[in-house]
Order: structure tokens, then C-alpha cells, then sequence
DNA sequence: CGATACATTGAGGAGGGTCAATCCGGGTGG
DNA sequence: CCACCCGGATTGACCCTCCTCAATGTATCG
């Protein structure tokens, strides 16, 4: 019965837990609606410029949301996990591409089921109000943040999003943190070898795993909240 | 009877126009629970951290909205004219403050509205993730454009916004428009006069107007859209 | 007319970008 | 099993964009 009222295997956040927040019989309604898919690493959702035809909902994996200039310079605007929803448009087309950072697994809400369903609309609208909120927040950092306070934050929220964990592994490069960030990769380097150096986090284990030894030292670079 | 369709003195723009989009039914629940107010320049129409109670619609003025960082950084999300939509939150609490620019006047929704006209909530809700949409474009700029594009890319925005004058005169100092781009003032500055130097624009006159001579020259730098 | 606030301009410096070399782990094939 | 290669991460050297600090210009207001 608990399986039938969270049909996402997400862990809790803030942000996600769509399937949590509606009765049952909302719940009922999205089930009827929504259809299951996957996908391998590197493999796009969506791209831009894409008629957008569903909302997505993360069930397992990691996705980045990207947006290119013309000459190709990228950024990216955020990484999801298990339980965010994405696919957020302002028109009819996406603004930005969703590529899977592992191999993933989400739900897909057909659009149509915005304007038959209210209480699964309003949940999705909750949730994009959220989205904005994070989007301006990323934008606080962009303009008024160094270098250094930005990956800062990044670990931090990183290990947060992860539950607290003393190991994280990120499924994604330095070029995508960086691109995130509005940084070079070589200055994210830098930063997190300055910070081993002093002793913030543990060193680097081969396969990329890094120990948090001070979270603490970490969060006061960060944005509150 | 245009009057009555749209309450609004606004002019068209493809965010804003609450009320044109509004069958007459709904723009009568609509007025019947909406307030207006006004404000003097430099008084906030709400802070940081304060309950949200209303969404606020502007009819006349300028409105911005700020972040500010514990140490006094501070970051303009938006800037806002007449027909935008704000206040759009994503728990109860304000996560920016919103300050007139100019003399304004707005109507303030209550949020409850939201709850008992879902038309109504549909068209807030689709101007949310235009917001959101707006917000993701100002994270590109501020994290891939140079400071000569984003000066560039600003101008041109605000030109096309303003209804595309010969002369464009802003309700807003250098410093605020500093803290839209993440720059500092005197790199705004700077990067004016060498677009004045190429031509780009007219000679400022006193009173900080000018004129716009090659809006094509200045699109180059914007970002599509 | 001075005082204040804001914009502009200049000189110098620092943070982060650019380019290149090196390292390192993993896959591939002999 | 090992040599080779390849992609990503790291590190170093150098440079450029933008910031910092200060001086000057300009408009408004008492």
C-alpha cells in the first residue's frame, strides 16, 4: 500500500516527491497517465527547441539540463536527481536539452493531464515555483560569487542533495560541474585541490570519490538555504 | 468595454497581459479580489524572508527584484515593467525583495485566489514558468556571456522591451544594472562608452537618455529570443 | 554656491581564463 | 601479461578581462 502511494522510488528532498503529496486517488489519476522509461548515459530526455509533449518525473539516475550559445558554449542550468521533476517550458518548445548523466529511469506526464486533473496540476505548479526559486539562487551565485565560494557551495549542496554522506561520488565530469558553475574546469581543479590542501575534504581515491571532512568549512561559502 | 477586458494599462508583452488572456468571467472574480496600491520610487513592495500573501501585478512604473548576500553583495533577479506578473514564491516566505523603481502602481492577488479559480491559476502558473524560463536565460548570461555581451545583450533587451524607441531613458543607476549583470558599475560604464565609440549608440545627453542608432549591432551579442 | 549623489575615466592589480605538459586509469590488442 | 592509446583530471606558466581604488566630471538640491 505505501509502494502504491509513492510510486517513485525517490529520496525524500524538498523539491521532488511528487508521487507523496497527492491522495490517493490523484495518485490513481497520474498512474492511468503516465508511461515508464529509460535510458543509458549520455542519452538526451529532450533537447532544445523540441516540442515539449510531457513534464518528467526522476525515478532513478541523474540528469543535467543544458543550454548551448550558437558557438557552442554551454551552460548548465541544473542537475537532477531521483524525485525532481523537470521539463518545464515557457511555450510550446524546450528551452533547454535534459541529457541522463547515468543510465535512468523516469515517469512522463503527458501535458494534457495539466488541464484535466487540478490537483496534479497545482502539485506541478508547487513544483515549479520551486524550480524558479532554485533558478534565481543559481543566478545569485553566477553574478556575485568567486570562484572559490562557488565550488565551495556546489560540494556542499552536492553532499546535502546526497544525504549527508561521508563519500561522494558525482556521476558527472569537471567539464559539467564547471559548466554549471560558469567556471573553466581547470579553476574547478584548482579549487578542490585547494581546499584537499586545507584540509576540507579528504584525498581524491582514484575512482573520484572524495571524503567531506569538514562540511561545516564548506557552508560558510554557501548560499543559505 | 476594452476597458473592462483589460484592467490593465499594459503594454503588450508576451509575459505580462494577466488580464487580456482572461475570459470576462474570470477578469470579474479576478477584480473582485484584487486590491490596487501604489508606491513611491525606492519604497519595497515586499522584502526578503517576509510571508507571501499576494502575487502583484504592475500596471505603471518599475519594478526590481534583489537578493542580497549576508556580507551586502547584492544581485538584481529582474527588472520589471508594466504587465509583469511578482512575488511568485516557493514555500511561504519571500526569497527576494521587490523595490519601485519609479512612482508605480500594481494590484495585489491573493493567493487564496489561486486555490478557488483554477483559470485564473492557470495563467498565473503559465507566467511562473515564463519566469522560470527568464530565470534560466539570466544564469546563461551570467555564466557564459563577457561583461561586452552582457552589457550589450542588456541594452538590447531593454530597447526591444521598451517598445523598440529612438531614445531609451532608464529608471535605473548603473549600480542597479551593475548588480543585474554581475558586474561592477564602472565595468558597465566602460563597456557603454566603447559601444558609443563604434557608434552603436548615441552621445549620452545629460539626463541619461540615448538614443539607440544600430539595435542590429547590439542583437549580435544578445542571446535568441 | 557648496554639498551630495551618481557617472565617467584612468591606473594598477588580481582572479580566473588560456594553453600546454603531465598524470592516471581503463580499455584494447598483440 | 604488457605496451599502447585515449579521455579526463591535474598542474604549471602566462595573460587578459574585469575588479579595485582614486580622481574627475556632472546634475540636483538645499
Amino acid at each position: 500500500m505505501l509502494a502504491l502511494i509513492d510510486t517513485c522510488q525517490a529520496t525524500v528532498t524538498a523539491r521532488g516527491r511528487l508521487c507523496a503529496c497527492l491522495e490517493p486517488s490523484a495518485l490513481g489519476r497520474l498512474r492511468a497517465v503516465t508511461a515508464d522509461a529509460r535510458l543509458p548515459a549520455g542519452e538526451e530526455v529532450f533537447v532544445e527547441g523540441q516540442d515539449a509533449e510531457y513534464l518528467y518525473g526522476l525515478r532513478q539516475g541523474a540528469v543535467m539540463l543544458t543550454h548551448r550559445l550558437a558557438d557552442g558554449r554551454r551552460q548548465v542550468l541544473s542537475f537532477l536527481f531521483p524525485g525532481d521533476v523537470f521539463g518545464f517550458t515557457a511555450g510550446s518548445r524546450h528551452m533547454c536539452s535534459a541529457i541522463a548523466l547515468q543510465r535512468s529511469s523516469f515517469c512522463r506526464i503527458p501535458l494534457s493531464a495539466l488541464n484535466t486533473d487540478s490537483q496534479l496540476a497545482a502539485r506541478l505548479h508547487q513544483i515549479a515555483r520551486a524550480c524558479l526559486a532554485d533558478a534565481l539562487d543559481h543566478a545569485v551565485r553566477l553574478g556575485r560569487m568567486s570562484a572559490k565560494e562557488r565550488v565551495a557551495d556546489f560540494l556542499f549542496r552536492m553532499w546535502r542533495r546526497m544525504g549527508e554522506p561521508d563519500e561522494l561520488q558525482f556521476p558527472f565530469s569537471r567539464v559539467d560541474i564547471a559548466d554549471y558553475l560558469g567556471l573553466r574546469p581547470e579553476t574547478v581543479s584548482r579549487e578542490i585541490a585547494s581546499f584537499r590542501r586545507n584540509g576540507l575534504i579528504g584525498p581524491l581515491s582514484s575512482d573520484g570519490i572524495m571524503s567531506v571532512l569538514a562540511p561545516s568549512s564548506l557552508q560558510k561559502f554557501a548560499l543559505p538555504r
